[in-house]
DNA sequence: AAGTTTGTTAAAAATTTATTTAACTTTTTA
DNA sequence: TAAAAAGTTAAATAAATTTTTAACAAACTT
């Protein structure tokens, strides 16, 4: 290989380099380790990879490979595909962040809403059993009353939050928000 | 205080506490630690804390609560309010989840697209030097080319991103997806 | 201005999380 | 079906983060 064709080659890893490790920094904001991060970075410029590749080109240990790639899987940022010929499983990186975005912001956003509307519904049913409770002092029933309005004005952003969820699940946001503008 | 009274009390205070137990699990999915989330979470239910309240209520040292504090105010889920006649300073819950919302989402997805951007533009620059520099072989210019076009590609993304973010700070975005809906 | 209270910074301890080594299970193929 | 290869689970180590204790700085009171 000449000098030149080297230097090329160089170039162009360091130009991959800049990509991928900006793209594994703000991933750990994601809520992935380190090593996912890097890994999903590392697998946006291939075509697909198998655990030993991803083992040698990260320098890491299977085992971290093995978990990092199904933490992946499980916000499909990475499939598994078939490859006739290979008995290795391969993976390849999901490349459109469109996808990645609707998949990882609404599974956050669902868990979110389950889980707190869950605790809202319960706590107001316990609001509304202390107001009932003919031996409550007017204190009380104030101070359960304030409450539970409290709670039921936090519904009407979980209820928007679910209408979120929903428009960028049937694609509909994006009537709203077209994906290529013309600026 | 009567005992019904006193039944009463602690069963407002459950009923608080299955709020705050579900805020908190939530939040520190948001990148704040345990502590903060708790503070947050504690804080959702009360008009004002001092840094001393805080730290009987959550029975933690007074540091961890000034950090906590600190956090919560960058992300703008406490501000510091003005109490005259005590020289504590006090701080109050933004309840406006939102508010909350679009703060957070908003510094996240800008701190991304900013730092993304630029390894983008920069690798970018990279590539066109290789397909331009005459002693690249096709080879080598064939494939600066095809991650070029991989990166236009993603830029489609991070436009869309920072549409979305404007559209969230303007508040077009609830003309789309009203605060408040009738079902 | 001295003393006290409040809040912050810095170093240390504790906890949690991430990664690795080693053992094990599953799958493949010969 | 036995041997080998690939992948996963579990325990142990390592690393990073969170929290605390202790020292310090700033602000208020008298």
């Amino acid at each position: 290989m000449s000098d030149s064709t080297e230097r090329s080659r160089t170039k162009i890893e360091e130009a991959k380099d800049k990509v991928i490790g900006a793209i594994a920094e703000t991933m750990d904001l994601y809520g992935v380790t380190p090593a996912a991060a890097n890994l999903y970075a590392t697998m946006y410029f291939k075509d697909q990879m198998t655990l030993d590749e991803m083992r040698t080109e990260l320098g890491m240990s299977k085992p971290s490979m093995s978990t990092s790639v199904r933490k992946l899987q499980e916000i499909e940022m990475v499939k598994k595909t078939f490859t006739r010929g290979s008995r290795k499983h391969t993976y390849v990186a999901e490349k459109n962040f469109f996808r990645s975005f609707m998949v990882f912001y609404c599974q956050m956003w669902e868990r979110e809403i389950k889980m707190n509307m869950e605790a809202v519904e319960e706590a107001q049913e316990d609001f509304i059993n202390v107001i009932k409770d003919s031996t409550s002092t007017p204190e009380i029933v104030a101070e359960a009353k304030q409450y539970y309005d409290q709670l039921e004005e936090s519904k009407k952003y979980y209820h928007w939050l679910e209408d979120l969820v929903a428009s960028i699940k049937s694609g509909k946001i994006f009537e709203f928000l077209p994906k290529d503008q013309q600026d």
